[in-house]
DNA sequence: ATTGCCTGCGTGG
DNA sequence: CCACGCAGGCAAT
């Protein structure tokens, strides 16, 4: 099932290291490893869409184009007006706890956890009583260690391994039909600036991007762009928290704490499933 | 597209 | 407090 996203980063990465050369599609899959043909199929599966349409969704002229017709929605961002129906059309919703709970370090919370297979991989979540409160990309090496960084954070709840809850729980998150849907709500500790940040990374729409800059005059702080990369790099629950829709202002991908090659592949796949996008 | 130099700022000691 | 380091920006090439 998952051998698939290793397949699609590793053609990302291909794809990466060759673009000066322009490969074509048969020597993709060739480097990947397979036929063109099941190449083909392996694309249709994983993205819905053909691999020539996705690798356009890869390169630097698409991010610009993204970051453009962004512009208008960070300019929303910042006036606070917005006619754009998308803009606050939220299915996520945050709440972060709060100082006193933030030094007890989780009492009285029970938290569950669990790895599974997603779009992009190994896949650790973990969700409380209140709420998702993490979700990171892992590799079976690094399963332990995962672990032990959650109850280093949460070091006073109840943490178990529930599997099915999980589960159940990244299917939901993986399925693109989720962006009608409004109904994710996280649990999760940070600075207050942290938080600001985190929040306002939730108010860029599926399938769009901003950059670094952008993100930080949406929180007043027009210089603090650095600073906000930081706290970006220290996003709690990926994915849904989308950190991996800020990228530089020139059109670059920028860092990825889980691989820029993740990232690449995260947007792409979220631009071949965006269901307001016009065939 | 790649390099080198520049920046301000939150975070942790 | 102060020093550090950063998932960035910018200009020159």
């Amino acid at each position: 099932m998952n051998t698939h996203y290793e397949k699609i980063e590793k053609a990302i990465g291909f794809i990466n290291e060759n673009h000066t050369a322009q490969p074509n599609l048969d020597d993709i899959a060739n480097a990947v490893g397979l036929s063109s043909f099941h190449f083909q199929r392996l694309f249709r599966e994983w993205a819905g869409i053909t691999p020539k349409r996705f690798l356009q969704y890869l390169t630097v002229d698409h991010a610009k184009k993204l970051l453009e017709e962004s512009s208008i929605f960070d300019t929303a961002l910042e006036t606070g007006l917005s006619s754009q129906s998308r803009l606050y059309d939220h299915f996520v919703t945050l709440e972060a706890v709060t100082p006193g709970e933030y030094k007890n370090r989780g009492q009285n919370i029970s938290i569950n956890y669990g790895f599974t297979q997603c779009p992009f991989g190994l896949v650790f979540i973990a969700a409380t009583n209140r709420g998702i409160c993490h979700l990171s990309f892992s590799t079976p090496e690094s399963m332990p260690e995962s672990i032990r960084s959650l109850q280093q954070k949460w070091r006073n709840a109840k943490i178990a391994e529930n599997q099915l809850r999980i589960e159940t729980l990244s299917n939901k998150i993986f399925n693109p039909d989720t962006q009608t849907q409004k109904k994710f709500h996280l649990f999760i500790q940070g600075t207050n600036f942290q938080v600001r940040v985190w929040e306002s990374l939730l108010r860029i729409p599926y399938s769009a991007v901003s950059s670094y800059q952008n993100v930080a005059s949406s929180i007043g702080a027009p210089t603090a762009t650095r600073a906000v990369a930081n706290a970006i790099a220290n996003n709690p629950v990926g994915f849904l928290i989308p950190c991996h829709r800020v990228i530089r202002n020139t059109g670059a991908i920028g860092g990825y704490r889980w691989n820029n090659k993740r990232k690449q592949a995260i947007l792409a796949w979220e631009s071949a499933n965006d269901l307001n996008l016009d065939p």
